[in-house]
Order: structure tokens, then C-alpha cells, then sequence
DNA sequence: TGGTGTGAAGTGGTTCACAGCA
DNA sequence: TGCTGTGAACCACTTCACACCA
């Protein structure tokens, strides 16, 4: 299989299978099957094993995969390579939890600064990231180059502030308003959406036992 | 069409539509044709209308639906009808934010108490609910007749806990833990891992303009 | 023998394209 | 004429099933 570009939930899945095999590798595992790392991952067999095949031959056949080759494979095919700079809009409630996570920082990110109408609002916050006016967003991105943007604002202002950063030429959103935002192709966007995320859950699940 | 059970992703869609809807009526506007509403919600006008296909006839050909009638028509179709309650496990951080987000209130639910390991160490964030010691989980679960859960917790001790709502006999988990919880068909989970997001965005942005 | 690698078949979801109706 | 409703074509992703090899 050539290298083409990947799909978005292979990608999505090879990130899971990294953090099952570092959760081997911490225990000492070296070798784990296609059959017990998909059930470790919530796959099928047959998927994980497609899904490695992007690297070609890595598992020993009558064996499994090398575990911490696997891992130097998946990281090397990501690309993942230098600390990435992140910023983060709206430093309300939601904001304010997301820069105190350190969830991303172990994915390689860093949230450098935040933005907010108010800074002064949330000086009491005790973030360890310094919060700016929305007026400096612009030359911010530019000067340090940032390619990454969490947005947190509430939902009637989230296109207006992504209008500011298309022009600046942001390079992707992860956008935790309740609201769809237009973008050209040029930006990408993933979507967290908290209330649908429940929502959607809950018709799924019977109201009584 | 017959009311046959709607995938996933439709689901997502027709909550979308929706909110767009309810602005478009905010706004006054009494008919949306298959392209505009499809647009706001970044969607293809065919999709759009094959999801709609769910109701049957709502649209007038050569005129397009009436804002109102597809508003309760999505309505009726979602079965939202009382208030829902949920709880949230783990009042980190992220938990605590999530107490505080007003999105689900607005979506029908109502976030009614929080558990922690250590409940007295959350006393001082100002949260408007109960929070209890973990203790109290299994009867608190029974006694409300609680179907849904929010569960914050780190990641090494989310599948622990997992277990104990799955012998509560839960229906759904909305899990925020970066963990890929095990539980039977009968339990409904709705992963949002952050970090995963963010890290599945930036592989799609180039790094440099 | 046991488990990988992979073409082929299957499945589900999206888009097209056009008939049908206000 | 304009826009909905929908079968049919299309496409992407998943699963099967088995050849192949340590």
C-alpha cells in the first residue's frame, strides 16, 4: 500500500493505538497481537491491521508487533516532531479549564497565551499563560507565527473572531462554540460540541430501565 | 420512508439543523429553502433533505420548509420531552467547567450533583450543586433513576469507575477521560478527548504558511 | 500452528439527477 | 419556474476470508 493521505478517523484511531501501546511499553510488554491491541483500542482486528498497514511490514507473522517499534512507526508517519504553539480565545469557564489541562501538553502542544474582551476579568484565575486584549490577536498570530487556535468564545461571537483569524491566516480551529463556522478550504476546523455531544448520546439511551 | 432507526451521524446533523433553525425564527424568517439552511449548517443541500426525509412531507416544492413546523417536526421526532437529569464524575478542572456550561441546560438536561474522591476539596469553587463523595454514587444512581453520566475523571481510574456504573445499570457516558472505556452493548458511550482532537487537527495544518 | 497482510466482498453513507408539484 | 422528495449511482470505510510465513 503506497503512502496516500490518510483519512481522518484512521488518524484518529492510530492516535488511540499509540496511547494503548505506551500504556504496554510502560509495562513492559514488547509484543502484542492485532487481536489484543483492537480490543484494547475498541476496534476490530481486521481495521487495526489495515489501519497499519500505511507503515508496510511490521508485525512478525505467528507473533504480532513489536511494541516499541510500533510506537516509533505511528510517531514517525505523524510527523510529530517539535512542541506545536497553541492559543486559546475565550478564557471564560470553559477556556480557563482548557488552558489549565494537560492533556495537551503531552500531545506535544503548548497553549502560549490567551485572548479574551475582558483580561482583566480573569486575573484572578491564576492561569500560568498570560491573557491579552483581542485587540493584539492579530499581530500575535503573526509575529509568533501560531497555526493552531482553540476557540472558546460563546457562540454569536465565534464567527466574527474566526473572520479575524482566516485573515490572518490561521491554519486550523478547534472550535468549542455551539455554532458551524465558515471557513475556507484553506482552514480546517474540528468541532467539540458539548451540549450536541449529549444530546446525541442521550437518544440513544432508554429514559427508564 | 418508514420511521426506521436513524444512524449517528444523521442524528448529529438534525440537532445542527435545528439550532440554525431556532435562530432563523429568532430572526423572524418563516421559510428556509434545502440550500440556505444546508449552508448554515455545512451541509449539502441533498444531505440535508435526505435527513429530512425522516418526517416525511414538510417541505413545499418551489417554496421550501417552514421554519416553525421543521422546528417541532425535529422536535417530536428527538422524543424531548422532560427535563433530564444527568451527573458529572470528577469535579477537576474540566468537571468543574462543565457543572458551570450552561450548553446542556439549554439542550434539557440538568447536571443535578457531582461526585469526587475528595469532595471537600472542590468546596471553595463556587459550583451551584451538591458534591459528593464517591461512596455515595451506586444509591445515589438507583434512588434518582439516573440514565446518564458525565465522567471527568483522570484516565487511570476511568474504566474503576466505568465498572460501578455498569453494575448501577446505567445507559449512557459521555466520557471525557482519555481512556477507551470497556462496557457491554447495553451502554452507550460518546467519546470527547480533547487531546486527540487537537492532535488529529494539527495533522491536517501545515506547519509553516 | 498462530497471527499478519491483503484482495475481495459487504455495508453504510453521500451525492447525483430528475420526476413531481406548488 | 423553483425547490422538494427520492431512487439510483457512487464512494469510503469496514469486515471477511484466506494465502503466507515465522
Amino acid at each position: 500500500m503506497e503512502k496516500t493521505s490518510i483519512s481522518s478517523k484512521s488518524l484518529y484511531r492510530l492516535l488511540i493505538y499509540q496511547r494503548c501501546l505506551r500504556k504496554l511499553f510502560e509495562n513492559g510488554i514488547e509484543t502484542v497481537s492485532s487481536s489484543a491491541l483492537a480490543k484494547a483500542s475498541g476496534v476490530k482486528p481486521a481495521q487495526l491491521r489495515k489501519d497499519l498497514g500505511y507503515f508496510g511490514q511490521i508485525g512478525t507473522r505467528g507473533l504480532g508487533y513489536p511494541v516499541e517499534d510500533l510506537i516509533y512507526a505511528i510517531r514517525d508517519f505523524l510527523g510529530r516532531t517539535t512542541l506545536k504553539p497553541v492559543i486559546l480565545i475565550g478564557a471564560g469557564n470553559l477556556g480557563s479549564a482548557l488552558i489549565r489541562y494537560d492533556g495537551f501538553n503531552k500531545g506535544g502542544f503548548e497553549v502560549i497565551g490567551a485572548f479574551d474582551l475582558f483580561p482583566q476579568s480573569v486575573a484572578g484565575k491564576d492561569l500560568n499563560i498570560p491573557v491579552y486584549p483581542m485587540d493584539n490577536l492579530a499581530t500575535f498570530i503573526q509575529q509568533k507565527k501560531i497555526r493552531l487556535v482553540i476557540l472558546c468564545v460563546p457562540g454569536e461571537h465565534a464567527q466574527e473572531v474566526t473572520n479575524t483569524l482566516v485573515m490572518c491566516g490561521i491554519g486550523g480551529i478547534l472550535n468549542f462554540s455551539p455554532t458551524v463556522l465558515q471557513v475556507p478550504d484553506s482552514v480546517s476546523v474540528n468541532n467539540v460540541d458539548l451540549a450536541l455531544e449529549l444530546e446525541n448520546l442521550s437518544y440513544f439511551v432508554t429514559q427508564d430501565k
